[in-house]
DNA sequence: GCCGAACCGTAACGTACGGTACGTTTCTTG
DNA sequence: CAAGAAACGTACCGTACGTTACGGTTCGGC
């Protein structure tokens, strides 16, 4: 897989019902607990469901965790809006708004959850999950911010000339090594102080980088 | 695991004979190929040798995976090395150079392999590997990177208050969104020539922020 | 109230794999 | 060269789990 064929866009069309919904948050509190190691039968008892019923609804396992990491994201998933014409100080806002919520995110149990499963996942089967995650998280906040770049150059703010590698700058500023950090088990102690004072820096960093200078 | 306990630096006395460096090597390819539903019989036959064998050494499952890991760190194991006084050309030539060679490392396979393991181990058992791979990946780049750094600083060419906070915001500009890329399975394109651009761009970036300012 | 479909709970099957046992082979050492 | 240790190959055991099968139950529609 390349960067250019991307993920599926989440569930393509068709929806779940409500039991079924309910079936699936099951399934992800299971695996923010368990990881990827949890099972058929679990699933089951934990939804009270049967078995065939999962298996009638969702194929196999891999479709079940397919099912459950789309769920998850279709929860979350968000429009993103073109804000016009900003000024400095909305721009500024914006981006550390972005910032923390990305901290907040990505240092949230089912993100890591989500993400440990799918990066096990990435070797063996088809790799569908890591697609999904890849396309709901990093590839979603791209394309939200992507917008407020764009707005921020119109109007003078921002001097860059491709919006993609003024992006990753943000988003490696932002998340330094943070998510690897947790993926593999280490604290790197978030709080909630901690991920607010973190935006800031990572928005004044851009800024100092990607701002157009006000002597100018 | 706290950032603070950290990881228990490789094998810690005790080293392989010959014959079971063979077999962590074999285990490590097997590893690179198969990801974590490696199996015991298989690195055997890899191997040949016997399970038997395999038991006798390394005790389990997770011992094998462990000791294979610490077989790998021990082969790129570094030593840090205060390089004294520097010139602000050696010291971006240096930091370019820790750059490139970090992003060949992640974006290498064992290092993906090694690391995919690590994060599926992370959530259940005892999680050494997580703590193994990140004691020799990001915190083995850190305490090679922090003389660096501090001898920049010395010399008057890099401005920080905290050596930590810097070298992240350096980690962050080097890494940006490509480890967790590969480890999801997508390819952002990591050639030998885009792998220099990168280290360049991220080396600017960093003298941009932290470099002492020429006219003052 | 009756029928069929959907679903629940559970039992059963097959297999993959971690771990152990054991007979045979190879290597070391005196 | 002989004796013992180490290691090989393989067969075996137990269990966990994915998957299927089936009898009982609920429920919407006629």
């Amino acid at each position: 897989m390349t960067s250019e064929a991307r993920a599926g866009e989440a569930k393509g069309g068709e929806e779940w019902t409500a039991r079924q919904r309910d079936v699936l948050d099951a399934a992800l509190r299971l695996m923010v607990e368990e990881g990827d190691n949890l099972t058929m039968a679990g699933v089951a008892r934990r939804a009270s469901c049967s078995k065939e019923t999962l298996y009638k609804w969702f194929g196999d396992r891999d479709g079940l965790l397919v099912a459950t990491v789309q769920w998850q994201a279709s929860k979350v998933r968000v429009v993103p809006v073109d804000p016009g014409r900003v000024d400095v100080d909305s721009l500024t806002e914006s981006l550390e708004g972005y910032a923390r919520d990305w901290l907040k995110v990505i240092a949230s149990d089912t993100s890591i959850a989500l993400n440990r499963v799918a990066v096990s996942h990435a070797g063996s089967g088809k790799d569908n999950l890591g697609a999904i995650v890849l396309e709901n998280g990093r590839f979603a906040l791209a394309k939200r911010l992507k917008p407020v770049l764009d707005a921020g150059k119109r109007a003078g703010h921002l001097a860059f000339e491709d919006a993609e590698t003024a992006f990753r700058t943000f988003f490696g500023l932002v998340g330094r090594d943070v998510q690897i950090r947790l993926l593999l088990g280490d604290w790197p102690g978030l709080t909630e102080a901690a991920i607010a004072e973190d935006a800031a820096r990572a928005t004044r960093q851009f800024l100092a980088l990607y701002g157009a200078r006000k002597e100018q």
